[in-house]
DNA sequence: GTTCTAACCTATTCAGTTC
DNA sequence: GAACTGAATAGGTTAGAAC
């Protein structure tokens, strides 16, 4: 009304032509029936606003076409209406049709426009308002924690989901292969099984007990910031207020690092939360207890990254944390491949070694430099005595290094980088068989073939050398590994970029891009690089890997029956997946599913041809020959690089023996 | 009970403004 | 030019009144 009716130009005129042309249809059936009693009020008070809402439509029509179509301009309301209506607004944020009225009549404004403002601000004030996601929060606040705490999340809230068949798939596969050798050891039960907070904070428990005294410190101060990351939710929820999410966050930010001191106590209390709160604290858990571990502490504990995850929720952080982070790093010990599968194939760890290594690098990579943690992820056997497995891991080191040196490191602390690492691994391991097959093939061979394969495996892209894939693949791979610095990073960078996204559609993508990739051309290197993209989506695969540095259980799985067997790879990649999104959408929920399926198909297109090939072979000869490497390995880490170079088909038998191995560990070991 | 009207909500588009 | 904000629209739902 008032100045602004400064009509003349546009503002009551537009305002009126606006209504005019949106308004129209609603006039039709709204307005119209109404419009007796309001057009009188309104054209007396407002002549701008009530004129363009009572009717006169012809006029109001061709100033409404003249003044917006023209430039489709709108106008905004004017600072004094709107605080105006700011003022009506806080005194009723739904004024009935009267109240509408009577701020018409103080703003040049006509109804339907202020009837609009109204709905706007109030979406507006919901939009501020609502309470943030736990997500939100965490990457607000967090920032790169947030990765942190997405995977635990997903691995936490995919425990859940995938608790059913996943699981005890996961847990047969993990426990009979740790229980041998590791039984002792919660993170192996507790790695493979992020399913669930019990399992975890029976694993918790367990390492608790050993490492009580130094969790102590930590798990205060993880208890600390789990406090305050619930107490932070609350406080949000408490001030729904229509303060900024922003400056909700800043206070509860200041107020937590006063408080920085909290109870352990207010952490269940915040657990117990109802609603989001509770949903919000529980994730702000696990991912504090991910978090804090590895931020806090420990950044160097590598063995935290298993053992991070697990305790997620339930468990209380610094008992799940430390726990966890202990047995991994003693354990590390790299009979873990073979020891599950077979008494003897426990020692033999040397020879499985090389696989495992890629299973190992994972595992350790985040925790310390390439070799050595290689080497105690494998150890993860903690029966297996780490000196005898070291050997071998070397051996496997020799070839990777270059990779290993290069990327592991940075990430190994964290999950996901864990899980980037044991793509890595696993393409180092590909890289390495194919390094062997490679030498094998050109010294064997040395003829065209080896050329051609090697040529392929340059030209990797659609390399259509998939029957000799494993050949292939590892000459490709090995290759690039070399090169490996390259296409690994790029791999690397995927999965940084998706483990950065693993809760976000990007996973799915990734999955996509698989997927189609395998579908289409399933080539050798292609799988590799979709390994690695998956790597980020795959935590799944990722998981197992790390965990137990089974990469290649989860080729298998594929193969042996994405659902049918229960073994880590499956359960562990749909699990997780399904872990993970289970927060997410269905949608999301699904196409996780099928990625990973994919995925797994995909290795299993990989890893069987290893695996299915050699093992054939191998699995009468595997344990002799394992041996004979893990031997040979342990002796002389030269040695062991004679054996790849000089011996063709022992170079076929350590692809054989890695893959063949954890396969048939996983698989006909096992059962 | 059905239909109509009014109001509301959510999601989205698009223009305007700011950096 | 990108990012943000706000105005406007479209589709849908619900409650009340009229038939």
């Amino acid at each position: 009304m008032d100045p602004q009716s400064p009509s003349p130009g546009g503002a009551p005129s537009s305002s009126s032509p606006p209504p005019s042309q949106s308004q129209l249809p609603d006039m039709k059936s709204s307005e119209q029936p109404s419009s007796p009693c309001s057009h009188s009020a309104r054209s007396t008070s407002h002549e701008h606003s009530s004129s363009s809402v009572l009717g006169s439509d012809p006029l109001q029509q061709h100033s409404d076409d003249l003044e917006r179509h023209p430039k489709g301009k709108r106008k905004r309301t004017a600072a004094k209406d709107k605080a105006i209506l700011d003022a009506a607004y806080n005194a009723n944020a739904k004024p009935d049709k009267a109240a509408r009225l009577d701020i018409v009549k103080r703003v040049s404004l006509n109804e339907k426009e202020v009837q609009i403002w109204f709905q706007n601000r109030r979406q507006n004030d919901r939009r501020k308002s609502r309470p943030l996601s736990p997500q939100e929060i965490a990457a607000l606040r967090y920032g790169g924690m947030q990765i942190l705490s997405s995977d635990a999340m997903s691995s936490y809230n995919s425990s859940f989901s995938s608790d059913n068949g996943n699981a005890s798939p996961t847990q047969s596969m993990s426990q009979p292969l740790s229980q041998p050798l590791s039984q002792p050891d919660p993170t192996l039960s507790s790695p493979p099984r992020p399913d669930h907070a019990a399992v975890v904070a029976a694993a918790a428990v367990a390492a608790a007990a050993a490492a009580a005294a130094a969790a102590a410190a930590s798990s205060e101060e993880a208890d600390k910031i789990k406090d305050t990351p619930s107490q932070d939710v609350h406080r949000e929820v408490r001030h729904q207020d229509r303060e900024e999410s922003r400056a909700v966050q800043e206070a509860v930010t200041t107020v937590r690092k006063e408080k920085s001191s909290d109870d352990p106590l207010q952490y269940h209390l915040s657990q117990s939360f109802p609603g989001s709160v509770g949903y919000l604290s529980n994730r702000w858990n696990p991912a504090n207890s991910f978090t804090m571990p590895s931020t806090l502490g420990r950044a160097a504990g590598d063995n935290s990254f298993k053992l991070e995850p697990f305790p997620p929720s339930t468990c209380s952080p610094s008992t799940s944390s430390r726990p966890i982070l202990p047995p991994p790093s003693s354990q590390a010990s790299q009979f873990r491949l073979s020891l599950s599968l077979e008494g003897k194939a426990q020692v033999v760890p040397s020879i499985s070694s090389p696989p495992s290594d890629t299973a190992q690098a994972p595992t350790l990579a985040g925790t310390q430099a390439l070799g050595s943690v290689r080497r105690p992820s494998l150890h993860r056997s903690h029966s297996a005595s780490p000196s005898v497995t070291l050997p071998p891991i070397s051996l496997l080191t020799n070839s990777l290094p270059s990779l290993s040196a290069g990327a592991l490191p940075p990430r190994l602390t964290r999950g996901r980088s864990r899980d980037v690492h044991a793509w890595e691994f696993c393409c180092d391991v590909q890289n390495r068989e194919d390094a062997l097959t490679a030498q094998a093939k050109h010294e064997s061979s040395g003829s065209a073939i080896a050329a051609i394969s090697l040529l392929r495996s340059t030209s990797s892209s659609g390399s259509p050398l998939q029957p000799s894939n494993s050949a292939k693949r590892n000459a490709t791979a090995s290759k690039v590994a070399p090169r490996s610095g390259q296409a690994k990073k790029p791999k690397l960078n995927k999965a940084l970029s998706s483990v950065g996204r693993l809760q976000t559609s990007i996973g799915l993508t990734n999955k996509r891009s698989v997927e189609k990739e395998v579908a289409v051309g399933s080539d050798k290197v292609k799988v590799s690089v979709l390994l690695s993209p998956s790597g980020n989506e795959s935590d799944k695969e990722n998981w197992s890997p790390d965990e137990e540095g089974n990469p290649r259980f989860t080729f298998s799985q594929p193969q042996s029956g994405a659902g049918a067997t229960n073994r880590r790879p499956l359960p562990s990649g749909t699990s997780r997946l399904d872990k993970q999104n289970p927060r997410r959408t269905p949608g999301r929920m699904l196409q996780e599913y099928r990625s990973p399926a994919f995925l797994l198909g995909t290795r299993a297109n990989t890893a069987p041809a290893h695996g299915c090939n050699k093992r054939g072979e191998k699995r009468g000869q595997s344990p002799l020959e394992i041996f004979e490497d893990s031997e040979n390995n342990d002796a002389v880490p030269a040695e062991v690089e004679l054996f790849m170079r000089g011996e063709v088909s022992p170079s076929k038998k350590r692809d054989v023996d890695a893959v063949a191995g954890l396969l048939s560990l996983s698989q006909g070991n096992w059962r």
